[in-house]
DNA sequence: TAGATTGTTAATCGATTAACAATC
DNA sequence: TAGATTGTTAATCGATTAACAATC
């Protein structure tokens, strides 16, 4: 338990190993070297072996990592390797898309349904889920012990549905709205900051547009 | 053009304080101070004033900074102030919830169309865009001197089609695939990348379960 | 004026990179 | 064995925070 608490970079870049790794074991490759990681998903080498230490990957002198490895001990780690299951609010074009949206999958998440307000949403389906009334919230999320929410509503109701969403028992909240979110102790919030990508995309065009042809090329994928 | 580049994070940040202060304007506020902000958003307040200076906003000792000062410069330097037309690729759920989603207007981005290689999707209209084939991309980005566009295409194909989308002259690749792209010098790449955000989602949600109640509560909203 | 607030330089902190010893 | 590669400790680098002078 005296384990140094991993960082919120190492983390971010966890599951972008685990990604490569799986597409190089569908290869038929069985083990990998940091430098070969390294190559593919740029970052130094000794960065790697130590995000892969701090989720309790080991690898072997000489040899690499074995894949198989990899896999377990990161997707245990981030505890993608059982289902967790999740609930959706706001029902709008956004939340709909993350509704139907099959990427979610390969990280153990699972939807089971999504909560709107809207008299005429309520009671649809879409993508095999059914929409349920906001004020269901509460007695679903008891009821299937769920713990993660997904947030996407319009900006304007953003604080209040945290605030019903963690009255509810939500105790995580995936924020995929611009609004910064006063939570209570205990509850935590990640946002997808969409308009903070944004302004990165734009100001590195610009900086590219302005000249910097020398700059040297660096791909934050 | 001796002044220090903004850092990444720094940048990041900017969309956060637009959008405070321009809630505060719509509040009446005409000024706000450095420590107002940051009890509103978190961080210490010299940071902001650094991020501010790095924008090109200058404020006043003992006044503050002009609300209408930051919201003009911040805007500018952002790029936000007048509209940029980009385009899509890829129109399948993520993509047409891209194409619907409103919220992209308040940052000056303008989808004048999707593309897609699927002939059932090809020719219909989706909240009011037009689906073109991906054929005719290099086309349109030539004609509308087009340099924006958003990859969302299944993972598979990801590599292929943002080449396509370089070979048609896109400069900016606003991506929302999982994949690492690789593009040649000059041409930047910005990923939104929803598993690195989940992996930080589910790490702090179970070192909250694991009894980390001590742990000082922070929000990375 | 006195106090609040900006602007800027210096100190701290943490993440990344480099160096090198251990080892299959 | 010799060389490649991991694991770990030390050095570097850059971002954040603290201190303080300038000023409305």
């Amino acid at each position: 338990m005296t384990e140094t608490p991993i960082s919120i970079q190492a983390l971010r870049r966890l599951p972008q190993y685990l990604r490569l790794v799986k597409a190089l074991r569908a290869r038929g490759r069985e083990v990998v070297s940091c430098r070969r990681l390294s190559e593919e998903l740029g970052g130094d080498p000794t960065l790697i072996r130590k995000d892969l230490a701090a989720a309790g990957v080991t690898g072997r002198p000489k040899i690499g990592y074995q894949i198989d490895e990899i896999v377990a001990r990161v997707s245990s780690f981030l505890g993608w390797n059982n289902t967790t299951d999740a609930v959706l609010v706001g029902a709008g074009n956004l939340g709909l898309a993350l509704l139907g949206y099959e990427g979610f999958r390969e990280y153990g998440l699972n939807i089971v349904a999504a909560f709107d307000n809207d008299p005429a949403k309520i009671g649809r389906q879409v993508h095999g889920k059914f929409i349920l009334d906001q004020e269901k919230l509460g007695d679903l999320v008891e009821r299937m012990h769920i713990h993660i929410g997904r947030l996407a509503v319009p900006a304007a109701v953003a604080a209040d549905v945290a605030t019903l969403m963690v009255l509810s028992g939500i105790q995580a909240i995936w924020n995929f709205t611009p609004v910064k979110l006063d939570v209570p102790q205990g509850v935590v919030v990640e946002s997808v900051n969409l308009a903070s990508s944004l302004a990165v995309l734009s100001n590195r065009l610009a900086s590219m547009d302005l000249g910097e042809k020398g700059g040297p090329y660096v791909n934050h994928g």
